[in-house]
RNA sequence: GGUAGCGUAGCUCAGUUGGUUAGAGCGAGGGACUCAUAAGCCCUAGGUCGGCAGUUCGAUCCUGCCCGCUACCA
């Protein structure tokens, strides 16, 4: 039995309603392990949900409510999304789980105890609006302090800090000396930039004077920790029991590689006598029509409608065909309904359409054997190992996007080769030689259409399976003995008639924003 | 301000370890066909490969400078 391969995404911060980033990152992940399930590697997909801190508590207080009845409203939220995106994971951690709390002071104790905490006293210019201190590059340029912080004044506070500092030299070799642990290569190189500045050691706690909804200290219950010895933990808290440490894969974003999983989070478990996570895959972020989305456009959330009025899978199949992973995409409804229409319906739907079809027609819906084996034939099983090689060497670098792209060549293949034999005149001809090829042509569609959705079921679990499913195949769970080109297809009976992707009226267009 | 990178057809991008006609997809125009979700197929884009200078027999790909943009950092 192979170690599993375990997966992770960033678990979701409890405040405010899932957007287009949300989604993404689950969904990215959600590829990587269907994919991973289908390859034969038993498969552990974790994601989760980040309770605790200041803006919860706020929150919660606006409302007036706990913050645990909050959290527990966002969580349903959050959670529905996921079905709703057909997410896979295994497991779902919640940071004010008892499970998660007690690892997490668990390892603030054993680091307490080795001296890796300590106690210091920080004194500067504190923003009681915003509840922190501020720095002098908070400054406005004439040197006062904007608006947005309204009263300044010096303040004195105890805190406890994690001596990060002590661990800098062993993660910059860690770093070089493992080329893979940050993905793609040119955000590695931002880490190694960032790392030729001394670390400051990591405040780690706030007083319970300042903020309450948090996990105690362990050793001084008049704190809370603060922010990334809770939330990263979830990580590892999830699946302590498990033998499952370290994670495979981290999905991220860009904005919380530096420093909290490139610096914080590796030495954090160095400190712990734990091994770090192998890799960290870090993907960009999310435009809409070219702006950044932000909450109060709204732009972000009416995205996710896209899922509702398109299909699930097709929303999977924009996020994964539209980002390359670890640049920013943009997200636009004109594209959307482009690829949706012209990837999906026209070239792909329409080709499972059309071998149903013929297949009825001409051979009462059973797949033919293929007979002729023409220049025709064996240049589409040699662009099948092409597409295939490009396709796994793509996914090897979770490259998800490059890889459909591979895979639409050889559905163009199919449609320009179904032009070439044209069978509908094949039909007519009484040469046994034509017959022949006619039977080909739609064996090899088949077939074609077969390894495409064997392909595309970690990306479109649904539509894959029903696209099997109307060819006459069962659909796969694991991908040995799969993907090569064969004749498993022969005799299979399919169906008269199936639109994967019907064809959607546009919302009457809103005012232009 | 520092570091890295980018600037190629209307749009999104690929590419050349320097070498005869610089590519793809989408969009747009044209054509032949009809199995199909009015889908699919074929043909057509002549774009100073950001600007200037240099190295070279020869640069879009190398060097320098300039302009514009982006990311990370300060």
């Amino acid at each position: 039995m192979p170690r599993k391969f375990y997966l992770t995404t960033a678990i979701d911060y409890a405040n405010g309603a899932p957007h287009l980033g949300h989604a993404y990152e689950k969904v990215l992940a959600d590829v990587i392990a269907r994919r991973q399930r289908l390859l034969g590697r038993p498969t552990h997909f974790l994601t989760g949900l980040d309770e605790h801190g200041q803006k919860v508590q706020q929150t919660a207080q606006k409302r007036g409510i706990e913050p645990q009845v909050l959290v527990d409203e966002v969580a349903v939220v959050f959670q529905a999304m996921l079905a709703e995106l057909n997410i896979s994971n295994d497991d779902y951690i919640r940071t004010t789980e008892p499970r998660h709390q007690r690892v997490v002071q668990d390892f603030l104790q054993r680091l307490f105890d080795q001296g890796l905490i300590f106690k210091a006293t920080k004194s500067g210019w504190y923003s009681v609006r915003q509840e922190q201190f501020l720095s002098d590059k908070d400054r406005a340029e004439d040197g006062s302090w904007p608006e947005i912080y309204g009263e300044v004044t010096q303040t004195t506070e105890e805190n406890y800090y994690f001596k990060l500092s002590q661990f800098q030299g062993w993660l910059g070799e860690h770093i070089q000396s493992h080329p893979d642990f940050i993905t793609p290569r040119f955000r590695r190189n931002q880490v190694l930039e960032f790392l030729k500045e001394p670390l400051n050691d990591l405040c780690i706690s706030r007083p319970k004077t300042r903020l309450t909804w948090g996990i105690e200290l362990p050793f001084d219950r008049s704190f809370v920790t603060y922010v990334w010895f809770d939330a990263l933990t979830n990580y590892y808290s999830a699946v302590m029991d498990q033998g499952l440490w370290p994670a495979d894969v981290h999905v991220i974003g860009k904005d919380i590689l530096s420093p909290p999983h490139a610096v914080y989070w590796p030495c954090m478990l160095k400190a712990l006598g734990l091994e770090t996570p192998r890799q960290l895959l870090v993907h960009g972020w999310w435009t809409v029509n070219n702006q950044k989305a932000s909450k109060s456009a709204g732009n972000a959330t009416d995205t996710l409608g896209f899922a509702r009025s398109h299909g699930t899978d097709a929303f999977r199949y924009y996020l994964c065909r539209e980002m390359v992973v670890g640049q920013d995409a943009d997200f636009s409804p004109t594209t959307f309904e482009n690829r949706y229409k012209a990837d999906l319906g026209n070239n792909l739907g329409n080709l499972v359409n059309r071998l149903l079809n013929m297949v009825g027609r001409n051979y009462a819906g059973k797949v033919p054997a293929p007979g002729a084996d023409e220049e025709h034939e064996q240049h589409l099983r040699k662009l099948w190992s092409e597409t295939l090689a490009k396709f796994d060497e793509a996914c090897a670098e979770f490259q998800i996007s490059h890889a459909l792209e591979a895979l639409w060549v050889f559905v163009s293949a199919l449609n320009a080769y179904i032009e070439t034999r044209a069978p509908w005149k094949l039909a007519k001809s009484a040469d046994a030689a034509d017959r022949a090829r006619l039977d080909s042509c739609l064996a090899y569609v088949a077939e074609g259409l077969r390894l495409i959705g064997t392909l595309l079921l970690p990306v479109m679990p649904a539509t894959a399976a029903k696209l099997l499913a109307n060819i006459g195949r069962p659909v796969p769970t694991d991908y040995a003995g799969q993907l090569a080109w064969s004749t498993v297809g022969t005799g299979s009976a399919v169906a008269e008639k199936c639109i994967l992707f019907p064809p959607i009226e546009p919302p009457p267009a809103p005012s232009p924003a």
